[in-house]
DNA sequence: ATGATCATTGTTAACGCTCACCACGAGCGC
DNA sequence: GCGCTCGTGGTGAGCGTTAACAATGATCAT
């Protein structure tokens, strides 16, 4: 802890050299390793600065350096379920190379998107990721800002942008294989509205997944609904109307999932001896919350962020990449498969 | 959008000012209104800056007003449930001054915060806004940091620092009378840990309403518990075997509430026929995802957040304020409580 | 003794901006 | 004509830091 001097103002190098007896060119050499020094002056200078409690002035130092170790992270998604992992993992690979993280949530809102946008380039901040909470296509943010842009868990129209997008189709596949290796060959899928591409691309791998297997499962049997749980009850009793023999569902969301669950219960079918039930977000509290807890597939958008903010990092020494790239999913296996039961580790509470 | 010039470096006064025919120094005036200049050669400078889309380097600019307008909002949460809506709040707040938000995950590691401390010292923040998961106090930031730092939805050991707080014990009146108020007087609590301060919080008004209105609770009645489903689910039974004519339930939270939920289903109690049910948190896809739809108490934790920043902004400017400051919580009514059922409004559907 | 070399430290310009102050000319009263 | 004010615009210092370059003194070969 450094002894603070009784005067409030901060000490800058300045300071440091006086009382080191030094002059400031020597005291910064001292600092940051530079030059040819004799090794009693560094100490004697990282000495005072430690006392004083010096830390450099970082806006001093990107003033003339022309970079300002500091990056902007624009969301849409008022920082949302989807975008805070993203966040997380990005601020995660950035925080450990001393980079600063600028938070914009723009709300989907063009005005403030273009008010944040000049606010971040008058802090000269080195790069830029945007973030939503839709896979979906949106205008660019801006070519020729001058800095690097990369797009995660969304991407711009202009498709040479670089964008880190969850694998959707995989994520699809994996649960239909999952379902597929249970020895489950009836299968349903009850999914959101099929205007959102995740949902076509989950159903596509899904689909593509199950003819490879040579199980009889058309596209047509997919049910689109709403992303809620009123809609999973809804879905499961059209779905186990139409086909009473069905063994496994495939849910395009946790939320979707405790719906079916309910109704399944209600109509008394067993999960998952009778029925096994795979939900996808892997949104612990949902997901571990249900009875039996659900299997689900997670799209690991930490990883999204982590490998966005690589990019950008890249990006930022010269070396842009251009496209979109994917991420894969992860299965997490829990009880709603029948799988033995993977053993969860207790985890911390959740909090009030 | 301004017209980029072909040179890819960013425009500067100093560009503007040779464009336009004047001196660095009437071209800062000129933008920032400052001075006295003929109306024509201010609009003259504008219309350059808009065309060389110059906006100022905030750097250079902090560097000698000694203020940056930014701050640093530190979590020990890893953004989680709960310090998000904080967050929003406070960057809502923060965005509308022209202040931008350094964001600072420490995952509840003290070394991490020092090391986020240090380098927020270093980029001159104005401020510092510490949040948690947890209301408990913690230990201070550091005192003498030559910035001032306000707590929000969390305090400091030093109780003097300021910190704004969700009102959990008005909370739990709140709940209380919204039950007494329906006729309900058999009435029940379950919730998380007693460890957990809120919680001891939330029963005490509870208790303190009951008492108020003659109904018989005692906090010996209270059913401590896990923040879980689970234990919704096993502290509905538990209740009912004890009290079987129970008329309602207050829960600890919305999770506990959607396993209670489940539990009566089960036992064949209806919701809120036979028991109305009231939950906390408001967290939205639990509580409208449940059948009925929860009512919960919401803490409005945007606003703590949005608090917690005008209380920043006024010690920056000169005047801190000191201690604990709580704000209001909100009942929102829904189903469980059979309350002439409140519409609401569609809402934005979750998304994948 | 003279310059050359080396190790060490000091000096200065620059990054982009703002602000206090100065300079200049016009208009004016005496 | 002299000094005054007023309206306008220019000048320069300085914010804290770094890096290129200059300076100093000691050592040493000639």
């Amino acid at each position: 802890m450094p002894a603070e001097e009784p005067d409030a103002r901060r000490a800058t190098i300045r300071d440091v050299a006086a009382r080191a007896g030094v002059s400031i060119g020597t005291a910064s050499k001292a600092l940051n390793g530079q030059g040819k020094l004799r090794a009693e002056t560094r100490a004697r200078v990282a000495e005072v600065a430690r006392q004083l409690g010096f830390s450099p002035n970082l806006l001093a130092r990107g003033l003339l350096a022309g970079r300002t170790y500091t990056v902007g992270l624009i969301t849409t998604d008022s920082f949302g379920r989807f975008s805070i992992p993203v966040m997380l993992g990005a601020e995660d690979a950035f925080g450990a190379g001393q980079i600063s993280v600028f938070m914009c949530d723009t709300r989907d809102d063009p005005a403030r998107e273009r008010q944040y946008l000049n606010r971040l380039l008058g802090r000269q901040v080195d790069g830029l990721i945007v973030t939503g909470r839709r896979i979906e296509p949106r205008p660019s943010v801006g070519v020729g800002l001058g800095m690097p842009v990369v797009y995660a868990m969304t991407q711009s129209l202009d498709s040479d942008e670089p964008a880190i997008l969850p694998d959707d189709y995989g994520g699809g596949r994996m649960a239909a294989t999952h379902l597929l290796e249970a020895g489950r060959h009836r299968i349903g899928h009850i999914t959101g509205p099929e205007r959102f591409l995740c949902v076509r691309k989950r159903a596509s791998g899904f689909c593509d997944a199950t003819a490879e297997a040579g199980v009889q499962f058309s596209p047509n049997d997919v049910l689109y609904g709403e992303w809620s749980e009123a809609w999973g009850r809804q879905g499961a009793s059209i779905l186990l109307r139409n086909s009473p023999d069905v063994q496994a569902i495939f849910c395009g969301s946790d939320q979707i999932a405790r719906g079916v669950s309910d109704t399944l219960r209600t109509l008394g079918r067993s999960v998952p001896d009778d029925i096994a039930l795979i939900g996808y977000d892997n949104w612990e509290p949902m997901a571990r919350g249900a009875d039996p807890p659900l299997t689900s597939i997670d799209m690991c958008l930490e990883d999204v962020g982590r490998v966005a903010a690589e990019h950008l990092l890249s990006a930022i020494n010269g070396e842009p990449t251009h496209g979109a790239h994917t991420v894969p999913c992860r299965l997490v296996v829990r009880g709603s498969t029948g799988w033995p039961t993977a053993e969860e580790p207790p985890g911390q509470p959740a909090v009030p």
